[in-house]
DNA sequence: CGCGTTTGACCGGCGC
DNA sequence: GCGCCGGTCAAACGCG
């Protein structure tokens, strides 16, 4: 943790390496929404979403519930293509890939990633009824930079609250004007 | 025993 | 239609 510093997507790699000021966080917070040059950046896929729609993260996708599944795919037969919430992605300089940023997480899947030797990792929030995503990857080219895309938002306080991360956790969410998720480690 | 991870299978979309 | 690709499922497994 002590090596926690963000990576600035406008700055030139060459000071990537900052002190965790992390006032500015929110230069490093992308959204899918706004359609910048900075996806590109990322190297993300985000324009190739067919429908970013405001809905909120309801529970139209149960895991556990098979029947319910089967409902999502009527409502794609009625030409109800799977709609796509907003993502958030971050770049964060660290060692590890898990950031243990107050939810909880489970995995449910790590998938290769093409021109990558690193795989993605995907886990889903394992709040009751809270549908938020995210995957964790590592930059091909610069494996000490670590990827994490979120997609939702919680709709639930954050379980732990640990150190002093959770001041930061406030600032990003003043800073940024969403709730992301990202804080502290369990140290 | 409850919860989280691992990992191959599976599935839908898309390009050819 | 077929194969690739990104994303998800779920059974088996691991661990406290």
């Amino acid at each position: 943790m002590d090596n926690y510093s963000i990576l600035f997507p406008s700055q030139p790699s060459s000071s990537s390496y900052l002190s965790p000021h992390l006032s500015h966080m929110q230069s490093n917070i992308i959204s899918s929404q706004a359609n910048t040059s900075l996806n590109g950046y990322l190297g993300m896929r985000e324009e190739g979403y067919k429908k970013v729609s405001a809905i909120t993260q309801q529970s139209h996708e149960n895991p556990s519930n098979r029947t319910e599944q089967f409902d999502v795919k009527n409502e794609k037969k009625k030409g109800l293509k799977k709609e796509r919430k907003p993502r958030y992605a971050f770049q964060t300089r660290s060692q590890v890939d898990i950031l243990d940023d107050g939810y909880r997480w489970r995995k449910y899947g790590q998938k290769a990633v093409k021109n990558n030797k690193f795989p993605r990792s995907y886990y889903r929030c394992t709040h009751q009824g809270c549908n938020v995503k995210k995957q964790v990857q590592r930059l091909a080219k610069d494996e000490g930079v670590v990827v994490t895309t979120y997609e939702g938002m919680h709709t639930h306080p954050i379980e732990k609250s640990n150190d002093n991360f959770e001041h930061i956790l406030n600032q990003m969410q003043i800073y940024s004007g969403f709730a992301p998720s990202f804080g502290s480690v369990t140290h």
